[in-house]
DNA sequence: CGTGACGTTGAAGAAGGTCAACCAATGTGG
DNA sequence: CCACATTGGTTGACCTTCTTCAACGTCACG
């Protein structure tokens, strides 16, 4: 899409670390190898140990489990440009399958050369924490998603985050943007059924904030999706690339600031719906 | 519980990484600061700039988020030997808010001391990050918990999960363990209100599986429990500890086997439930 | 001994699931 | 080019699960 599988990653790892040109040019060197993948074919199974590095080069694939019953959890997405198991670099024992949600093209990039430049650039592996942490933190908003919000605000807050993961900068008017995600897809991601899912679609529908189509989202009105969806933006930013060039690896110290003063106990949090 | 703060971060990081000695060394010398809390007490807020990185010492701490409705959903919870916030280390802004959900005892120790500790043993931040990564293994299973299983199921579930974390080692036959949790705080964990877990638990009861009580949980029939709750013990094992000293930092490569010949398409995998 | 916090229960209703049928689009082999 | 199969979407009827609201009980603690 944007150039070379390795562009691909500099491009991605950037946006959350600053890399040192020699940084990047050691990433180039990677030349990770491009696998095709038709829709619906699982690349990792729960159980496999990966010795790699996928990143998303086209296509959509998510990370999903099974639950004993046969339901089937989504529990992320990976568009375009996204790592799909930067974790796998401490954790190489997977415990959830990966598949393409439709037909796909990724990158990968083996642990050993990853090891390789890492150990002459240790900061490197922070930028790739920093994917897996990017990862947890998403994992975590879906589970307030699924865990606290109703049918059609879960639907209206994917389709909010799939939005500006995408690159659109919606500015309260409407626009549209690719997302081939099947309705069957939708309720693995929700925590739904299909059927349900088709209910909800056809109300956002008639409200006319949303219209999914095969393979394109319009969305009608951002600004009321993002309401209905309690989504609010900066959640996802990207920003959590730290403007110094500090790392985990640093050369010196630093003046220490401190937070939390520790304030006393307030009136008890309990909450539930 | 175990000794002084930093003996429990050793240890705790010793059951996912190997450690040297020196590295054991280098991380006694932290001493982390203690600090008591009381219940309810949030130590972290939303937005908050995190440079430190905290461990249960005793009690129980959660990670929350707040719907805008004013629902909590708790996305994680802590248990003595546990770190609340080993993702700060790349991630430092706060995305989620951290409470006492019983008066408790965390150790803190600043990051300014730990990035010149790792500067020296860099293997120690592949230590943290594999803490970070079980943190996100737990939220992946908890959204497959909330998003396909029903109350009964996930309340079960929760109670093998904190008996195995609590480090009990259930042969099918009864035990009891701390839990101090109220049910609205389960209602949080689960996604359900305070009354249902109310009615789940006494459903629970009648079929002679768990009794919860104030301070602590009577597991009656450990086999069915956890079938109920679609409990597969090993999803938390901590076996992610890698038995070679291969780290992120090597000084040499290695061979390099690979994994997932990828197989083709098969019959669609489309669930729900 | 009064006041929270927590647990318990009932009644009613809403949200979502299940089952089943049907439709439209697409693709495939003859 | 057509008959047929497959996939994904749509809809209705019915039922289950969970929520909501409201009341009341109980225990601990100041």
């Amino acid at each position: 899409m944007l150039g070379s599988p390795a562009d691909v990653l500099i491009a991605r790892l950037s946006a959350r670390t600053a890399l040192s040109r020699e940084e990047q040019e050691a990433l180039a060197g990677l030349a990770p190898e491009v696998r095709d993948l038709v829709a619906n074919q699982d690349f990792i199974n729960v159980g496999d140990m990966v010795e790699h590095v996928d990143i998303v080069l086209a296509g959509l694939t998510a990370r999903f489990d099974l639950a004993s019953d046969g339901g089937r959890q989504i529990t992320a997405i990976q568009l375009p440009g996204d790592l799909v198991n930067a974790r796998a670099v401490v954790q190489p024992i997977s415990r959830s399958a990966h598949t393409a949600l439709v037909a796909s093209k990724i990158g990968t990039v083996p642990m050993t050369m990853l090891r390789r430049v890492a150990a002459q650039y240790p900061r490197l592996i922070d930028a790739f924490w920093r994917e897996a942490a990017a990862d947890a933190e998403n994992a975590i908003q879906w589970l307030v998603n699924i865990g606290r919000r109703d049918a059609k605000a879960r639907v209206a807050h994917l389709v909010c985050e799939l939005a500006l993961r995408s690159g659109e900068q919606p500015l309260g008017t409407a626009f549209a943007f690719n997302m081939p995600l099947t309705q069957a897809q939708l309720a693995d991601i929700t925590g739904l059924t299909g059927v349900h899912i088709n209910r909800v679609l056809r109300v956002l529908r008639e409200e006319k904030l949303l219209i999914l189509t095969a393979k394109t989202a319009h969305v009608l009105d951002w600004q009321r999706l993002a309401e209905v969806g309690q989504f609010h933006r900066g959640y996802l930013d990207l920003a959590a690339r730290s403007d110094d060039r500090r790392s985990s690896h640093p050369s010196a110290g630093r003046p220490r600031p401190r937070s939390s003063p520790g304030q006393p106990a307030h009136p008890p949090r309990v909450a539930s719906r």
